[in-house]
Order: C-alpha cells, then sequence, then structure tokens
DNA sequence: GGGTAATGTGGAA
DNA sequence: TCCACCTTACCCA
C-alpha cells in the first residue's frame, strides 16, 4: 500500500542491509526460474522510481510493483522461514527482504527499464526541480488537480494520502480544475509536494502534523485531512467524496473551491 | 472467526 | 466504469 516516499525509503532500507552479494530465493514458486537466471550476479544498486523499485544486476533488473496489497518484510539475520506467500526473498550482509503479493516482480531488459521509467513524469523525490515541466504538461487542461495528481505520467510517485495532504498544504481545493491554477498556485503545491514527499521518505511514513518540538504524533493524529472526520488544523468537517476513482479528501474552509 | 477496507493499476465490459 | 489481483490489518462478534 506504498506511494513513493515508501518506495524510496525501501531502496535506500534495502540498499544498506542487502550490499552487493544477495542471495535470492522464491519460497512461493513464481519466480523460480527468474531467480535461477540471477544466480551469481551482484546487486549493483536499487533505483526507486515513482511507485517502482528496480534493482540492478547488471543487465538484468528486478522490476517490482507494490500495487495495492503488496508489502516487504524485513529481518535480521539469520532470517526466519519465510512464510509461503513470500514471491521474493533476498538475502544480503545484514539483512533478509521477503516481498509478498506485488502487483508486479517481473526481470526486465535495460530496454524494458527504460520504457517504463519513460512512461512515467518526473518523480518529486529525484526531480524535485521539475516544476516548470510538469507545469506545461498540465496548464490549461480542464480537468481536476486532484485527478492530475494521481496520474502517474505528470506526478511519479504521488498516492491517494499524498494527494490529500499536499492539496492541503498548498490550500488548494483537489476539484480545482488545472486551468483555474495560477503559475504561483502551481509552485507552492508542488513545493509541497516536494517538502511532505522528502520527510515522509526519511521517515518512512507521512506525518504533516508535527508536535510543537517538530516530531510527528501517533499514527492515528498525523495527516490533516486524510481519512480524518475534521480538519486538524481548523476543526471543520472534512468532506470526502469521489475524485479520480480514489476518495478525495478536503477541508473546504481551508481549502476553499474558488481561487480567493 | 468472519467481513471489509487499503497509501494501485490495467484490462475487460 | 467495473473488477481482478490476493494479502494484511483491523473491526466486529
Amino acid at each position: 500500500m506504498p506511494e513513493g516516499h515508501l518506495i524510496h525509503w525501501y531502496a535506500r532500507a534495502h540498499a544498506a542491509g542487502l550490499r552487493s552479494a544477495v542471495e535470492l530465493s522464491s519460497p512461493q514458486g513464481k519466480f523460480v526460474d527468474e531467480v535461477r537466471r540471477l544466480r551469481g550476479r551482484d546487486l549493483e544498486r536499487i533505483e526507486p522510481y515513482g511507485k517502482h523499485l528496480f534493482y540492478c544486476f547488471g543487465e538484468r533488473t528486478v522490476h517490482v510493483h507494490l500495487g495495492m496489497q503488496g508489502l516487504f518484510f524485513h529481518h535480521p539475520l539469520p532470517a526466519p522461514e519465510p512464510r509461503p506467500q513470500v514471491r521474493l526473498r533476498l538475502v544480503g550482509e545484514l539483512l533478509a527482504v521477503d516481498l509478498v503479493a506485488p502487483r508486479t516482480c517481473s526481470l526486465v531488459s535495460p530496454d524494458e527499464r527504460d520504457g517504463l521509467i519513460a512512461a512515467l513524469g518526473p518523480d518529486p523525490l529525484r526531480s524535485p526541480d521539475a516544476a516548470g515541466r510538469v507545469w506545461e504538461q498540465i496548464r490549461g487542461r480542464n480537468v481536476a488537480i486532484g485527478t492530475l495528481l494521481l496520474d502517474q505520467a505528470h506526478f511519479a510517485g504521488v498516492g491517494n494520502a499524498l494527494r490529500a495532504e499536499v492539496l492541503f498544504a498548498a490550500r488548494l481545493h483537489p476539484a480545482r480544475p488545472a486551468s483555474s491554477l495560477g503559475r504561483d498556485e502551481f509552485e507552492a503545491l508542488w513545493d509541497a509536494l516536494v517538502r511532505i514527499m522528502t520527510l515522509a521518505a526519511d521517515e518512512g511514513r507521512i506525518a504533516t502534523v508535527r508536535l510543537p518540538d517538530g516530531s510527528p504524533p501517533p499514527e492515528a493524529e498525523a495527516r490533516y485531512v486524510y481519512k480524518q472526520q475534521r480538519c486538524r488544523r481548523c476543526g471543520a468537517p472534512v468532506r470526502s467524496w469521489e475524485l479520480g476513482g480514489r476518495t478525495a479528501y478536503a477541508c473546504e474552509r481551508d481549502q476553499p473551491s474558488a481561487a480567493a
């Protein structure tokens, strides 16, 4: 259930814990041929891009997309017996990583990897200066900004929770058409995206609400509007409705639907 | 122990 | 627009 910040967090944790000599297995059995073809190769690097992870073993790359249900389990060594659902286990120098229920786990060529990345828009964590490029893609479009934010061809890595919290941070109503946004409003939105995703990638979770000392509050209190009944800033009711195929959340006091 | 939602995506209808 | 994917976490009984 991860968005881009968690993908980057995983990439860092795996790079640090696995290093290069990695033992692969597929307890579940759906990745055994691929594991055989990777035998003896070093893990050269791990590239997070949007919600995609690329584990590069020379000319062969393992492409992982967790989808809605996929998740990783991390174990210190020696690792326990894997649960039978584990599609791919990677055992490195300091860490064992179990991948369960991914939407995608496949072996791809360099060309296929490049094609997957080419279909994505800028990832704010990789390209924090890409605001101008994205603005040119979406300016003037008669589509809600809340819908566009979920489009990976524009904003790689943004998911439903980030959409809600980033629009709140920028005080923009999710239903505002892109055509109604000024350049300055979009710049503020992009800045919020980079700031919130950067912090979330460091912490491994989205905690936009901060305690007076700057630390994150408990999980249930960490978001201003996402899955909240009331706005954690002003206390007004949070409205939730369907937008772009997912549930949108907004405080209509702090996020007016028309430009101020 | 059962039912349901979930931070996602793409292919079928 | 709907549904499958196929798992966990959490709610309720």
